[in-house]
DNA sequence: TTGTACGCGTTATCAC
DNA sequence: GTGATAACGCGTACAA
């Protein structure tokens, strides 16, 4: 069927060693005999077939991802991140979509293991922790993307959101607002929560008080922003500014304040968090925080090479910081 | 290192053929010597090394799956469509990105065969019909999705572009109008260039004369949307309805639209095709045509299938009509 | 019902 | 500089 390593070493007449030598660039190989090798090659059409060499080394040159959810909007960039950075390390990538289920995720875990896969990254990885500690235990290569449970030893890149969620607070302080409301997925995620934890602490840096009915919490959906945002605007005195801790729900946020004929920035400024695409497109442009995901992407197959080199767990929390975009959704007082 | 089938073999005692037989179900085993093994493969926690498996079996049950750009907004979706099927088949995807670059695709597809995938689904590919012939002289399963070259011959999951184009345009007609503009891809792209001419079929229809100034061709991005829709603005007498090509292109019409002070659909209808998840997000509610990316997704699967297991080259074509999905951005005259 | 032995395509170790 | 040959981990005739 197809052309093997037998069949060049026939056509050239030489042995299946030579051959492999010249195929792995290997050192004293006559050039002539290389050359007819090549030519063989060639003509033949040949190309190495990765799984049988992956036997016999023991390794199979690609990396595994984890994505806890393909549609997650961060996910492209992220992805894309992860495939280019990959690649300069002659890596190929084997995508898994865990749809948010943490059983999913176990048994794709298992399935990457079966298919040899080097290493595995992980994306917002879910609350699989025994599962992580296994492969940790067997030394066998992981980093995770964003969550980083306190008590995890899996190497992490992650992103720093009580910086970002306070540096986010804090110029919506210094545009001259004081009743700012926060949107959060609260403790439901851990981004979440940490964007909270810097909200709380910009506004006691502030000297103001946290009001609760301040703070909606929902999931990371339009729909529930915009429920969110509706139980904002209910209240006696609402808000003159906020903080959304992930861009969908600040989309969601849009919609219940645009929906009741208000304006943003005018009536009610919003800032988001993430600089999903859709945010530099939504009217007005949303002022949000960049978390570099094409980056973060990049820098997790960086450190999962480092796992791998090392051959012995890592550790390490790589944390990038957000960067404040601003665009037309916040107002000055 | 790693346990192995000869680990378990000697651990219950039997020969490696049995425990083979046990792993894959065969029949004929005793019950108690089943056992025997299936406690030794719990006990030493073993896993088959699917390399080695599809080494003898030469099959990886992997397909491959080449996106020509990761981050085209339908690409989640529709790649998500892939890989739950697949799941169902009891494959895994292994993707790629080809960054719109023709030959970083022609690498991925020599990737994907050294790594002896089982087969090919291409989205939105580009000019590599001679790497496509030759797959298919070799009677390599392949599917592309999309993009139908009319001298193909390769399977393909397709969208009848032409149609949607000419249901799109006849909306605007029943909507009573009549000075339709057009922002298209033209013939940059088979999708643009198909839509294209179901808009012209549409408007001779109707018996009204097709303005080359009406037509404004540019490429599927915000912003040349948004030069495309500029150029409308400025004509003497500007169309009270565009109808966009892609989505993308008529985010880019909304932004020169609003820009200028004017409404949607007030003073301009606009009509997208694709519905990609902004347009439902964007104010106006983005009337569009849906192409059901999760489906094709899933139905390039079964036709890759339906090709493996044919193995000889099918030469189907499945297109799927789009469906108008009417939101809030054109307004009846 | 179970075991032996070979082959899958490749690399690495040793001779020559 | 080149050629046998034994692995790698598994499935499968064939034998027992």
């Amino acid at each position: 069927m197809s052309v093997t390593i037998v069949d060049i070493a026939k056509k050239a007449q030489v042995s299946v060693s030579t051959v492999s030598r010249v195929l792995n660039n290997k050192p004293d190989v006559n050039k002539e005999t290389q050359d007819k090798i090549r030519a063989a090659i060639k003509e033949l059409n040949y190309s190495p077939n990765s799984v049988a060499r992956g036997l016999v080394l023991k390794r199979s040159n690609i990396i595994g991802y984890i994505a806890s959810d393909i549609t997650n909007p961060s996910f492209p960039e992220l992805a894309r991140g992860v495939v280019v950075k990959a690649k300069e390390y002659g890596y190929s990538v084997m995508f898994f979509d865990a749809h948010q289920d943490n059983r999913v995720e176990k048994e794709a875990i298992q399935l990457l293991r079966s298919k040899q896969v080097d290493g595995i990254i992980l994306s917002f990885s879910g609350a699989n922790r025994d599962e992580l500690e296994k492969l940790r235990s067997e030394r066998f290569p992981v980093v995770q993307i964003y969550r980083k449970s306190s008590k995890s030893t899996i190497s992490t890149i992650a992103i720093d959101n009580v910086g970002s969620g306070y540096r986010a607070t804090q110029y919506l302080l210094s545009s001259g607002h004081k009743r700012i409301a926060h949107i959060t997925t609260g403790d439901l995620t851990q981004s979440g929560y940490e964007r909270m934890a810097g909200y709380l602490k910009a506004l006691a840096e502030a000297g103001i008080e946290a009001d609760h009915h301040f703070i909606q919490q929902g999931i990371s959906s339009v729909e529930s922003g915009k429920v969110c945002m509706e139980r904002l605007l209910d209240l006696e005195k609402p808000p003159t500014a906020v903080f959304a801790s992930h861009d969908v729900m600040a989309i969601g946020a849009y919609e219940a304040i645009l929906d009741r004929g208000l304006t943003i920035p005018g009536d009610i400024s919003v800032l988001g968090h993430d600089n999903i695409e859709i945010s530099r497109l939504i009217r007005p442009h949303l002022t949000t925080i960049d978390t570099f995901k094409f980056k973060l992407g990049q820098a997790s197959v960086d450190l999962l090479i480092e796992e791998m080199t090392a051959h012995e767990p890592q550790n390490k929390e790589i944390v990038f910081p957000g960067e404040l975009v601003v665009r037309d959704s916040v107002r000055a007082l």
